[in-house]
DNA sequence: AACAATTACGGAATCCGTAAAAATT
DNA sequence: AATTTTTACGGATTCCGTAATTGTT
């Protein structure tokens, strides 16, 4: 039988070389690691330790047996958050997300909660096999055999210019023709990050972390930012009326700031999944 | 912390449906059962059953987890032979073989072994990782990253026919020439087997599974057997004179008569390995 | 009545920490 | 002298089996 603690103080040995060291680190008494690499021995019933009366050292097979058992560890640990969130997924669906902009048409219910950190594109798999999230939005779609990638719409982009800006009048504007102007941008956006700051040349950035300030700051200046068809639906900005904002909403022509959302899920949750799918994709703008 | 032993009954329990089987599938009393379950609920900080007063069974967290300690366990099972296999790898050179040909090469000394089972063609990677064996024979190259295969020489197919049979004044045979003929054939012979049976039309094949039996049948018969080029350093057949066997051997000219070997061992160990392989080499038949 | 699960209690195994010993640098 | 490993001893935890209890079929 074997048991688990021993991998442990067998992990850390490798790690630090000496029983003293090892039981420092796992704050337990060194006679205890002594004692339980001789048991860990005897279990495996191979010599794990070169031992000279002084010193002891990992013997091949040890190396062997050290590096595998780090693995089983990782594997028992990756094993517990994945029971453990599948069991999270049956009292609640989690809602990840690689861009920001479809949360705002997730209804607001207590069986409903949406991750706080992104998930990027290659992730996506891994964290609905791990139960990590059970419902993924992503701007492109996932080929996986368990997954089903199921197109939700466009989110367009949309630049909200002070009505004496140059191009405030047009019916659409290019990211060329935003060229050199300063932005107040929320810094948790997402893909737009990269192309706004890519494909407008010249152009200033004021980041914001807090969503109160950057809503302050939008209101006391005239300074344009981004919103998309997706962000009327935002809890905070449906608080604002148009004159307190007092900005000419303008779509953006280029192609890119027209991005398809799809919406990812265990292709085995699908029955689940489906009414809150549904009612997403209901409240899609236009 | 995770236990062993706890993950050990879940995965019985899922099997058996009850505490009282489970119990009785593990040599242990049935309330203890009762207490690892509830410890591994505890441990975990999930629900994996649903207990009635009288009946419990596994929540759709508990299925999930019942599955994955099943895969725990194996990996873990495999993680100890590999060590085993490793630890053992490290004292003997343990030689397999698809095709026993080659194994009467294999010098006889303390620190090599010869594994008492044929390996499967696909199995032979797995085989090298785990350590099972750390040399092993192939009448096929094989493909992979971590392994090398070196050509050794052939194995060629030999027929010992009566003076007086048909055929036994030719240079070669062809196994259309075998045709209905009856012949003593060893069991374990690997692919031989399947293409001599496949291959002479209307052949019959009397099997024996024990040498010395086998050897005895064709000194007091006079009836055919196969050899190779392989069989003069087998240590049985080196005891025979010519006349005790009283038959004319005559190799089989069909192509697949002539076997390519191969030696394949990891990469990782080819330098203790080469004198070994050099030797065996050195030893091939023309 | 038979069967299944839980709870209660005492014993046995084992894992831990403290203390002391042995050996090396 | 300082460091590292090993051994010895006593305490605490925990895991097990027996026995008794509850509830269902």
């Amino acid at each position: 039988m074997l048991d688990y603690y021993l991998l442990e103080q067998l992990t850390t040995f490798a790690q630090t070389g000496t029983l003293t060291k090892t039981a420092a680190a796992l704050n337990i008494t060194q006679p205890s690691v002594t004692r339980g690499m001789q048991k860990l021995e005897e279990d495996f019933g191979v010599q794990l330790f070169e031992r000279q009366a002084n010193r002891i050292k990992l013997t091949p097979t040890g190396e062997l047996a050290a590096r595998e058992a780090e693995q089983l560890l990782t594997a028992s640990q990756t094993m517990l958050t994945k029971i453990q969130n599948f069991d999270r997924s049956q009292h609640f669906t989690m809602i990840g997300t690689t861009v920001p902009g479809p949360l705002t048409l997730v209804p607001d219910r207590d069986d409903v909660q949406i991750a706080k950190e992104f998930i990027a594109i290659e992730q996506i798999s891994n964290a609905l096999t791990t139960a990590e999230a059970t419902l993924i939005f992503s701007d492109q779609e996932i080929l996986d055999t368990t997954i089903e990638s199921r197109y939700l719409g466009h989110e367009q982009l949309q630049v909200n210019l002070d009505q004496f800006t140059l191009f405030a009048s047009q019916p659409t504007v290019s990211f060329q023709d935003l060229a050199g102007m300063s932005f107040v941008v929320m810094r948790a956006i997402g893909p737009w990050s990269d192309m706004i700051k890519t494909d407008i040349p010249h152009a200033q950035f004021m980041y914001q972390d807090d969503r109160a300030a950057f809503i302050e700051i939008i209101k006391h200046s005239s300074l344009p930012f981004f919103t998309s068809n997706l962000s009327q639906k935002d809890a905070f900005f449906k608080q604002l009326s148009p004159q307190q904002l007092d900005r000419i909403t303008v779509p953006i022509n280029d192609p890119q700031a027209k991005m398809p959302i799809y919406v990812n899920y265990l292709k085995s949750q699908k029955r689940q999944l489906l009414p809150l799918i549904d009612e997403i994709s209901a409240n899609w703008p236009e």
